[in-house]
DNA sequence: GTCAACTGAAAAAACCTTTTCTCAAAAAAT
DNA sequence: ATTTTTTGAGAAAAGGTTTTTTCAGTTGAC
């Protein structure tokens, strides 16, 4: 047996409402526009017989005409990493009410792919773009600029006089440290990844500002060995120990706190670790759950889409980077119940 | 400052291609698709004048035409799971090569997104759709059936006399079982997630039939916790231990081996572990790394792709459902260094 | 030297909508 | 009763491409 290819029916267009309402092309389509002028008889039914028989317009012959294809592109290098997933829902979400579609193009980190991506979206007569990446301080292996179409930067860095949404690290890492303090902790460790992450040294400087100039700024890799060995070496030294941990990702935080129960040490009776991400999966799952931080990246998603799509529509934009909100998660991992107002 | 956006620059048409090499507008098509009959002096010319002043067909004008948007839906419910996005990957990877862009919809469970997705897609001309979801046996909360375009279904429950791509979990537990054996365990207990799930029941049959018809299996949740708790079962009943455990998925593996570590039972020289999923996050950060069986998910999108692309064209296709056979993935917690050809 | 066949290239139709222009009929104003 | 305004709706153009048709000029055969 052969499948069925389902392209034999015919798309019915608005000729066949014209016919079937007894009008002219036009006059059928100033009624389903609610243009021109008509008797209200005349457009009700039209309309009436337009659904009646299922018609939809061609997006296609529509784009033609009025330059707006009601597409955008998503670009991303971040195929399989947890941050572009809830831009993209974000995106979607936020264009869909709008009846704009959204291609997604994974490029990996490949720049001819990610040139031939950029010219099917651009032979596509895409409304604007969106490029997102995994890391706030890299750019996509693309060039961008000089585009016939606005282009949107999340989570991703931008071009100068761009348009870039990320998220506020050093609001987070602000929260972050000002929960552990209102459970009473003095003594906080921040425990991160690489220097060279930008996030890391905004996250480390806002923490700092918080916890006191001296406090102590620990960097390693996004593992969770490396926050395993952290409390390996904070608890190996002499003197006084920490009483709460700052942790750069809840992998890291994870790690802490596997090693601080190996150790016999409560959290959070005796430590508090706070994470950052809000990694459902890491976060939710460690014992006890994890207090972390959300860079709210769903929300950042859906501001991206509706700017890209303001550009498009030729609204203006003020250029420049927002940075937008963190959002505290509290869970057992902190003691506490809920984030103080 | 008002951000430019980009507008305003006017594409170049064939219009402007025919000019500039000083011949018709149907020359000059017929030049750049190498059809229709012309001195090969004048095609080169044609050729090089466009490439010189970097002309792009309109996709849309193309397509209103040729009925091919070049251009396909997928759809998932799936935004934040592990599952579709290396599925998304997959179909993105195999059809850019044909010039062929992916609307990406995502559609939570809510079947009227799910609708108002499909009315998008089909408004925009997709030359075909690919359901994609995080269940096998689930369907999408969507009716695809008579759409005016193909419908191909992947890692999701798909409609009678479609074409659906899914992962053999059969094959995939055998893998793991014989790789189990080849190390020399005997004792083999299946811990794994709801009976519900169909691919749960399916690899517990084919567990069963490696390992024996007596062979345990133990039925919870997908989590961390069930894993950690299924292990304090099995060693505090009183008679032998199992040798080996193989896990519904790499979460509950995990659990498993730091609980086993937790009673000071060595992973993998007492106990061999092995997960299912291969996610990279945990299959990779768990000590010792794990051993899993990976579905092949990219290629199952790659396949997809390639389908819905060949039932576009209107190349026959047989309907019904493909099981693509499952990878095993050697690393440290089942002990042994690469799998036996 | 006439006619057929072939060659190269242009003209026109088609795809489906939207929008602007035109025009006849009806209503209002003079 | 005649002119002006308003109303309703059709005709045509535009958008960018591909495909079919047409046509003039050349070549080859008889």
């Amino acid at each position: 047996m052969r499948l069925d290819t389902g392209g034999a029916k015919k798309r019915i267009t608005i000729h066949d409402v014209a016919a079937a309402a007894g009008v002219s092309i036009s006059t059928a389509s100033k009624a389903l526009n609610n243009t021109g002028r008509m008797g209200d008889e005349t457009r009700e039914r039209v309309k009436r017989v337009a659904s009646e028989i299922g018609f939809r317009p061609n997006a296609l012959a529509r784009g033609l005409l009025s330059k707006r294809s009601f597409t955008i592109g998503l670009l991303t290098n971040d195929t399989y990493g947890r941050f572009t997933l809830p831009v993209m829902a974000g995106v979607s979400e936020a264009l869909v009410d709008h009846g704009v579609s959204v291609f997604l193009c994974a490029i990996e980190d490949d720049p001819a792919l990610g040139q031939v991506h950029v010219e099917a979206m651009l032979d596509k007569q895409v409304d604007g773009i969106i490029a997102s990446g995994k890391r706030l301080d890299r750019r996509l292996p693309v060039d961008l600029s000089n585009l016939p179409v606005p282009v949107v930067y999340a989570f991703t860095e931008g071009a100068p006089d761009s348009v870039t949404f990320r998220s506020d690290d050093a609001h987070g890492a602000t929260l972050a440290v000002e929960w552990l303090q209102s459970m009473g902790r003095r003594r906080v460790v921040h425990v991160t990844g690489p220097k060279e992450f930008f996030s890391v040294r905004e996250r480390a400087d806002a923490f700092r500002s918080v916890a006191g100039e001296s406090a102590e700024v620990l960097c390693g890799i996004w593992s969770e060995g490396w926050g395993h060995d952290a409390v390996d070496q904070l608890w190996k030294r002499d003197g006084e120990k920490p009483d709460a941990l700052f942790c750069g990702n809840d992998q890291i935080a994870r790690g802490a706190v596997d090693a601080l129960r190996e150790r016999g040490i409560r959290v959070p009776e005796d430590v508090s670790v706070i994470g950052f991400d809000n990694w459902e999966i890491v976060a939710a799952q460690t014992r006890p759950p994890l207090t972390t931080v959300d860079m709210e990246l769903k929300e950042l998603g859906r501001q991206a889409g509706l700017t890209v799509l303001a550009l498009a529509e030729g609204r203006p934009v003020e250029p420049g980077v927002r940075k937008l909100p963190c959002r505290l998660v509290v869970r057992q991992s902190c003691g506490g119940n809920s984030p103080k107002l």
